[in-house]
DNA sequence: TTTGCTGCAAACGCTTTGCACATTC
DNA sequence: GAATGTGCAAAGCGTTTGCAGCAAA
């Protein structure tokens, strides 16, 4: 499921079932999130959020994300630097560039083993419980595998 | 390969034949990430070694681990909050506890695809290099499942 | 003797916190 | 009106940097 919505009545219905109220903030956080491919940060999403909402503060986007995590809208995405958030909550693979820190999402029609049912014959999971399970290729994306300047 | 030596001097004749100076300081952190099953992160093998080096500084357990990681003697694992190291440079798998953040080695006897031929049929990898292919189980450790102690 | 490494301290980037004020429901 | 969310600034933590001195080869 994509977090996109027809309108921003949509969202807030939607964040409202979920006991969140409906801030101008969060619809905006929201919205910017919903029409990314590039699993931006925090960060990214207050400097683009800046010109829109001069007075919109860091620890607000960040609120608002861990709400949006919470409320399973959005899934962060913790593979070395600053957390990325994703919109896209249905199960996925990723592949993380590791000179620019770029990802991209893989759709993972190559796995045999749906996420359900994993590594049943691993060793090593004994006792562990497992809630999802994730692959990630690490590698170079097309831009930096050309790219061999070395400015890195 | 697990990074293990029968003596010091093993340990520094490896890191010479790499290009680099076997300083006590090396060698120590070697040492104690070699016997070491829990991924620890860089400040943990600080503190572990501040008994027996008082002097050594955090800087220089940061230089030793990007050393290491460069001549492949360990791999960092970027899997959310600081980054771990692991001695054991096969390819495995990792079990990431939410709660505790612990990392176990999981043996990816279950995997039918193996690392060199990954996702061949998955979109979205167009362009993209792969270097490695990682799995993460992400869930509760035994203990944290156990123990619903709020005290998070 | 040369090259590379260490230790220190300061700075960095990302994220979280505490609190007074404003807003939503 | 009660509960929640916001903005600000400061502090937190993990990590990196610059540089003077030191040690390994």
């Amino acid at each position: 499921m994509r977090l996109i919505f027809a309108s921003d009545q949509d969202a807030a219905k939607a964040l409202r079932e979920a006991g969140l109220k409906a801030t101008p903030q969060r619809l905006a956080v929201l919205r910017s999130l919903a029409a990314d491919e590039t699993h931006p940060t925090a960060q990214e999403l207050h400097e683009r959020l800046a010109p829109e909402f001069p007075s919109l503060s860091v620890a607000t986007v960040y609120n608002t994300l861990s709400a949006l995590t919470r409320i399973a809208r959005c899934i962060p995405l913790e593979l070395g630097g600053p957390v990325r958030f994703d919109p896209n909550v249905e199960p996925h693979d990723h592949a993380v560039c590791e000179r620019c820190g770029s990802i991209r999402d893989v759709s993972d029609v190559a796995d045999p083993t749906p996420a359900a049912a994993p590594a049943s014959g691993s060793e090593g999971l004994a006792g562990f419980t497992i809630k999802r399970v994730e692959r990630i290729y690490r590698g170079l994306c097309a831009a930096c595998a050309q790219d061999s300047n070395p400015a890195h």
